[in-house]
DNA sequence: AGGTCGACCTGGCAGC
DNA sequence: TGCTGCCAGGTCGACC
C-alpha cells in the first residue's frame, strides 16, 4: 500500500517530467474524479498546460500547473506507470497524461478508491485536505518540539494515532506497526504514558525508518520498466507487519497480530513495552 | 474535540 | 472444479 516511503519515490521519479507540457489527457472513470470534476472536464482544463511542479504532501502526489494542482490520492491500489500497458492494466487506467516529446503517464486504480482533485491553493478542498495535514517526516517541520505538543492533548493508543494523518502526515498501516517495533514501544500504550525518552526514540525512528523504506521499499514498490508494476517485493523489509506467528528478529519472540481501531497491528510482546 | 466504527471497492484466497 | 464469503487498508462521515 502507498505510504510516505512509495509517494516519496513516485515523486523522485516523476520529477523528470517537470516543465514538460501537456499534449493529450484522456481521463474515464467518473468515480476516481473527485469534487463533481467530470474526466471530460479535466480534459479541458489541463490540455497545452505546463506541468511546472510534482510534490508531495503525507500520502498525496501532487502535479502542479499554472494556477491549480492535480492531486492524487493513491489510498489502497493507485499507482503510475509509464509508456504501453498490458490489456488488464489498461482495464484499471483511469487517467493517461501524454507529454511533449511523446511520454506517457498513465494512472491505475485497480480497487477504484483512489481520487483525484483539481484544486487551488487556499481553496476550501486545499484547506481541508493539504493545510490539514500534520508535521510530515521528511521536511523539517517533524520536531521533536512539536510531536511532544502534539502528544500533550491525547489520550488514545499509540499506533493509531500514528496513523492519523492530521498527527503526522504519511504513515499508514504497515509503518506504523513497524515504527513501533523498531522504537520497542507496544502500539497499544496510550500517549500520556510515553516518557520523554520514548517520545525521542521515536521521533528519531520515525525519520530514520521512513528515510531508509524510500531507499528500499519505496524503490521496489515500483518498477517504470514493468507496466505490470509487481507491488511485494518490499514486504522482506517487514520486521512485523504480516508476520503473525513468526519469530520476533530481534528477541526470538512471536509475533502477534492484534486489531485497533478496526485494523490490524502487529508487534513483539515480548520487547515492545 | 478526540476516538472508534462502518462503508467504499475488488482481487485473492481459504474453505467447502 | 467452482462457488461463496471474507479479508486487505486509506479516507471520510457518522456517531458517542
Amino acid at each position: 500500500m502507498p505510504e510516505l516511503p512509495e509517494v516519496e519515490s513516485l515523486r523522485r521519479r516523476l520529477a523528470s517530467l517537470e516543465g514538460r507540457c501537456v499534449r493529450d489527457v484522456d481521463g474515464r472513470d467518473e468515480m476516481v474524479f473527485a469534487g463533481g470534476l467530470a474526466p471530460e472536464g479535466l480534459e479541458e482544463r489541463l490540455a497545452g498546460g505546463r506541468l511546472e511542479r510534482v510534490d508531495r504532501r503525507g500520502k498525496y502526489l501532487l502535479l502542479g500547473f499554472a494556477s491549480h494542482w492535480l492531486l492524487f490520492s493513491l489510498r489502497m491500489t493507485g499507482r503510475f506507470a509509464c509508456g504501453p500497458l498490458s490489456s488488464e492494466a489498461d482495464s484499471h487506467r483511469k487517467l493517461s497524461l501524454t507529454f511533449d516529446g511523446g511520454s506517457r503517464l498513465h494512472f491505475l486504480s485497480v480497487r477504484r478508491l483512489s481520487r483525484i482533485h483539481w484544486i487551488q491553493p487556499g481553496s476550501p478542498t486545499w484547506k481541508r485536505k493539504v493545510d490539514a495535514l500534520g508535521p510530515d517526516p521528511l521536511r523539517g517541520d517533524f520536531t521533536l518540539v512539536r510531536l511532544q505538543k502534539q502528544l500533550s492533548g491525547r489520550r488514545g493508543p499509540l499506533k493509531p494515532l500514528l496513523m492519523n494523518q492530521k498527527f503526522v502526515a504519511g504513515l499508514g498501516n504497515i509503518y506504523a506497526s513497524e515504527l513501533c517495533f523498531r522504537a520497542g514501544v507496544d502500539p497499544r500504550r496510550r500517549a500520556p504514558e510515553l516518557t520523554g525518552r520514548t517520545v525521542r526514540t521515536l521521533h528519531g525512528c520515525t525519520v530514520r525508518l521512513l528515510r531508509e523504506a524510500v531507499l528500499t521499499g519505496g524503490s521496489s514498490f515500483l518498477d517504470f520498466r514493468n507496466p505490470d508494476g509487481r507491488t511485494g517485493r518490499y514486504q522482506r523489509y517487514h520486521h512485523v507487519y504480516d508476520r503473525a506467528g513468526e519469530r520476533c528478529v530481534r528477541c526470538g519472540g512471536t509475533v502477534t497480530r492484534i486489531e485497533q481501531a478496526g485494523r490490524s497491528t502487529f508487534y513483539c510482546p515480548d520487547c515492545q513495552t
